[in-house]
DNA sequence: TTGACAATAAAACGATTGTTTTATACAAAC
DNA sequence: GTTTGTATAAAACAATCGTTTTATTGTCAA
């Protein structure tokens, strides 16, 4: 067994790497239990046996795939949100709340590595397991705290923190609901949940968060 | 087989019933495919085999708990909903936030029952089933429905009907996420998830939402 | 050439899955 | 009293589960 993320092998094809592609695939489609072994490995062309060899077991290769794949993507998403901030002018709250909801909702990545991203996180929250405390501990806390640094040196300095707090979790539950229940909202609105839809939703976001946050509606041109 | 809802036998204390109340236990702490049919009989007190007789098959069952037991509930919260906003005085935005907020996040149900419900349904949101879409047409959709009526003869008769649409997504959203990342903000807060906190937490989604729907903040005294 | 090591393959492991079958108890109907 | 039907019980069903074992490769070092 080798757990080193990169082998001195040119080849990067292996085995290893197709297991945590369907892996990451089925999982996030169907659910951790609903996916058997036999299934990943029909799936990535290789033998029953590789996953316990590769990984030790089933869960292990479910955290792996967190590990070396939900991880790295959830660091992608948060450079994508920082550098949108810098390049986005002057610290507001909009700019903050805009470039966040981008990231989120648009993010740096083709739809089908978007979709699978969010699919595994939203399994998570519903039936948290062990690699919930990993992606807690490392994407969403260190997010949250510099989210909660940026809209505290630009919200007045009276805002007590519990409200503080409050507001960042509603502009994540829109976030993270937008992303999630996007098929239940364009069935009911009959929008395609298309590229031009998803620009809507953050323009709408923005405005939402920016009125619920208390800011005075003459600063923030967008 | 018997699948009328109330025999005529006196003693409702049957085999079914706690059949029921356990599958619903157990479905909603751990998700469909991580109960097994003998997990469920042995907590039920009752013969492996009276699931299939009773219910023709696991997931046969699973869909019944959404019916007899989840259904009724969402009317339940549906209904307290009305009546509160009914004696909450004038028709209002924040009349009817203030209302959908209270109903759903402190209801009228026990601790464990409120619980129960809110899992079941981040289950479907996450990973939908045949289930889905009993929920959807018969409790999502109504409740929709309502609010649209309601918000749309408050709000200004100019509001874009799309905007509407997705402001009421966002209250949504809200309620729905603070039900199932309780746990979560509470850890990040440090504050207990208790009544206390959700009493403030119904408040800071009135106060959001109202400032977000774009009402004039001298409307609703609440 | 030999030995060691990593990767893959094939087969089997015991355990558990949902479901079905058969048998038994008990009530009401004829 | 026999029959009929319902509910529960016990046992067995075939299928699938995650994991392990054993064999078979190809590769590099000694």
């Amino acid at each position: 067994m080798d757990d080193s993320q990169n082998l001195n092998n040119a080849n990067n094809n292996h085995t290893k790497e197709r297991i945590l592609d369907e892996a990451e695939a089925l999982f996030a489609l169907k659910g951790y239990d609903a996916v058997s072994v036999r299934e990943i490995t029909g799936a990535a062309n290789c033998n029953l046996a590789a996953v316990n060899y590769h990984f030790g077991s089933k869960k292990n290769l479910y955290l792996q795939v967190f590990r070396s794949r939900w991880l790295p993507r959830a660091s992608r998403i948060n450079k994508c949100f920082q550098d949108s901030l810098k390049a986005n002018g002057p610290l507001t709250p909009s700019a903050v709340v805009q470039s966040l909801a981008r990231a989120f909702l648009e993010g740096p990545f083709s739809e089908e590595e978007h979709k699978r991203h969010h699919q595994l996180i939203s399994g998570e929250l519903a039936k948290p397991t062990e690699a919930f405390k990993m992606i807690a501990d490392q994407a969403l806390r260190p997010l949250f705290d510099s989210l909660f640094e940026d809209l505290r040196s630009v919200l007045p300095d009276d805002i007590e923190e519990e409200r503080l707090v409050l507001n960042i979790f509603t502009v994540f539950a829109m976030v993270l609901y937008f992303n999630f229940a996007g098929t239940l909202i364009s069935s009911f609105t009959g929008c395609d949940y298309d590229a031009d839809f998803k620009g809507r939703l953050v323009d709408h976001i923005v405005e939402f968060s920016i009125n619920g946050l208390g800011v005075e509606s003459k600063e923030t041109p967008i």
